[in-house]
DNA sequence: TTATAATATAATTATATAATTATATATTAA
DNA sequence: TTAATATATAATTATATAATTATATTATAA
């Protein structure tokens, strides 16, 4: 078997780390555009230190990638590759969070935590 | 954002389970053809209850069926339903350990756990 | 019938994980 | 500068999980 497992075990990590509720939001939340980390605080119902440990495992797993402006740190989905079929698959059959962020909007986003 | 968070927990529960080493290699071999727990057993590196608690968890999810013949349950992979999208992608993408099956098949099987 | 084989379940143990609280770092504003 | 904000990291705690060993159950064979 253990010539086989090489890639079963990327896969089982992939899924392991999507495979949590709150991380799966976050990603699926990303998916519609980046957000700051301070948002996902905002709209997620766990504390801001939860929600950098968890873009930490995202980053690691190198799904999400960071861009910084200011003292904001802004987040959003990485482009998976071409040969990631699955990753690309999972993405695509998240559920649609556009109407959650349109909620954020409406009622403007307060940054203090 | 409870509104929105039910599907998510749905996928995220399908995605924690299916996100384990062990389980994604049996679901995977499973994927090629329907196999006797003494099989797993003989394939995989884990002792033969550890099989039976994973088969369980994939029973529990759904994602695997039992057949009885004699004192041997086979299992094998339930057909998933056209609304199961993302578990439909992913059982598309597993690794294909047809080989794997193939050593099995040549070494002939002994069920002396 | 008794023994053996295949599987499942229970009890236990060790490890991993997610969350919180506390604290550190960095950036901007007063 | 000092205060406040945004984010990250560390320490801790509580819970979940995967594995093992031991035992129970069921089916077949001697």
């Amino acid at each position: 078997m253990k010539e086989y497992t090489e890639q079963i075990d990327i896969y089982a990590q992939l899924l392991k780390i999507l495979g949590d509720r709150t991380r799966m939001t976050i990603f699926s939340l990303l998916k519609v555009r980046e957000l700051c980390v301070c948002e996902l605080t905002d709209l997620l119902e766990v504390s801001q230190p939860a929600i950098s440990q968890h873009l930490r495992k995202l980053k690691l797993l190198n799904v999400v990638k960071e861009r910084k402006n200011g003292q904001w740190v802004y987040y959003s989905l990485r482009e998976p590759k071409e040969n990631e079929r699955m990753l690309k698959a999972i993405i695509e059959h998240l559920p649609d969070l556009t109407d959650a962020l349109k909620e954020l909007d409406q009622k403007g986003i307060s940054c203090k935590i």
